[in-house]
RNA sequence: GGAGAGAUGGCAGAGUGGUCGAAUGCGGUGGUCUUGAAAACCAUUGUACCGCGAGGUACCGGGGGUUCGAAUCCCUCUCUCUCCGCCA
């Protein structure tokens, strides 16, 4: 969330830039700025009755030690008044506080400059295109039905076992997974993140601090007996590992990366676009994340994005990079660059990556803050995030385009990692 | 699942109603000494909020209560550990 105290002096900035995001915050920040001065007003006052509370209550101690009990009773009888008032207070205060928190948390990230306006996908900016487009043989078909032609994928199986969303990967399809994840993990290392083996299921306090909760739970699996969600990136535990976390300065970047299934119930989203792989409730994918100094994320950011050119170049998949609009920019981030590849049967870019700049927004939440060597007040980091790659469309996408009449090209990069070279 | 123990500052670990934001040790930082280092010694060392400032307030797992006063007593929740059972 934005700080109360950067909303209070920069208001009309604030209104401004979020507008861009199509969103009218006017009302939000009026509130905010209301409610914050009033909770001040409070504390003030309600602070200045619990000083004169704790010297009477020091008095009295001293007195009763001197066995001076009738002035200790004297000023007892004085406290009760006191006593009311700040409990009066102090309820306000609880009150003015989960107000103020509520609607602190209905504000989205601001949009970094560079964000276009626009109102949905179709308004985002395509940065980049690379990459040749596949020339399908003869009766190219797409992948789901090549994944049932040469028995990789099963989906039936799925419905059986689970339901619709979960499919079912078996022989070579299974060891393409499970290369693939190898392949991005050992991509990663080498750029220098450490790999992580988190938790797939989290509780409500982490689910907060990525900015899943409280509003988008009905995107995640939710264990009510237990109270835990699961996961429906790697980012919520592998960020979450900084909640509430003083670092170094010394010690940014941090640069982690962690392989997870990841589950989402996607409600609402059924229809087009669903087919096959392109919209999974479980998924795997590898996620890098990083904690960067302020001054630096947006350096990282090109860092990173040009980290996952490097995975979609050496898959040998046609690409683009789109710099979203403000329409389709998520609440919690400032900035993001979608990577989509081509999926070539299907005639269709499909989203393989997603690399934003939180800024502070989520390091609020978390209590994530570094000091500044050689000063006293931690100051909040920037994180930030992206898909190293998540799996289902890049295999959808590695199907349809190395189809041949023989069978189905793995990629070189691909080939030490899975031990094969065709699928047929 | 059954029985028990516990949750205190970066860590370890005292503290069972009143100058306790909290002893002590370790660690960290600064300094003295030293050619340098180690050792030793001295000093310092949490976070948040309010206030122009002086300063004030809160925090000893979370929430509630008793009391003039709670780390300390009571209730409640959560979590952790140990033993037994079960089990990859």
């Amino acid at each position: 969330m934005l700080s109360v105290k950067f909303i209070k002096e920069n208001p009309e900035f604030v209104v401004e830039r979020l507008a861009v995001k199509n969103f009218d915050a006017k009302e939000l920040v009026d509130a905010v700025c209301a409610i914050s001065n009033r909770k001040n007003e409070i504390q003030q006052e309600m602070d200045q009755h619990k000083a004169e509370m704790n010297s009477i209550s020091k008095q009295i101690g001293q007195l009763f030690q001197q066995g001076k009990a009738e002035e200790a009773n004297a000023a007892k009888a004085k406290t009760a008044s006191l006593k009311e008032a700040i409990k009066e207070l102090e309820k306000e205060f609880g009150e003015k506080d989960v107000e103020l928190t509520d609607k602190l948390t209905q504000i989205p990230n601001i949009p970094h400059e560079s964000v276009p306006s626009g109102k949905s996908e179709d308004d985002n900016e395509v940065v980049t295109t690379e990459g040749e487009m596949p020339q399908l043989c003869e009766g190219a078909i797409p992948h789901w039905d090549l994944a049932t032609k040469y028995d990789i994928i099963d989906w039936e199986l799925g419905n059986k076992i689970t339901g619709a969303g979960f499919p079912v990967y078996k022989g070579k399809g299974s060891r393409l997974q499970r290369a693939l994840i190898n392949f991005f993990l050992d991509e990663a290392r080498d750029a220098g993140y450490m790999e992580i083996m988190p938790p797939l299921v989290v509780n409500e306090a982490s689910g907060f601090g990525t900015g899943q909760l409280p509003d988008k739970e009905g995107q995640m699996y939710h264990i009510t007996e237990d109270n835990l969600y699961m996961i429906p990136t790697a980012e919520v535990p592998v960020t979450n590992i900084y909640r509430d976390v003083i670092l170094d300065e010394a010690n940014l970047p941090i640069k982690n990366t962690a392989y997870s299934a990841c589950f989402r119930r996607e409600a609402g989203s059924y229809g087009k676009d669903v087919r096959g792989l392109n919209r999974l409730h479980q998924f795997d994918k590898v996620e890098i994340v990083q904690v960067q100094h302020p001054e630096k994320s947006y350096e990282t950011l090109d860092q990173m994005v040009a980290y996952v050119t490097t995975l979609v170049q050496k898959l040998g998949l046609p690409y683009r990079i789109l710099r979203l609009c403000g329409g389709d920019l998520s609440f919690t981030s400032a900035l993001t660059f979608d990577f989509e590849v081509y999926s070539a049967a299907q005639e269709k870019w499909l989203e393989v990556s997603s690399v934003s700049n939180f800024e502070a927004y989520q390091a609020n939440r978390l209590k994530l803050r570094y000091r500044p060597t050689g000063e006293k007040k931690p100051v909040l980091a920037h994180t930030l995030n992206g898909s190293a790659l998540a799996l289902p469309r890049i295999l959808a996408a590695l199907l349809e385009n190395n189809q041949t009449p023989e069978g189905i090209k793995v990629p070189e990069v691909l080939v030490p990692y899975c031990g094969f070279d065709m699928i047929d």
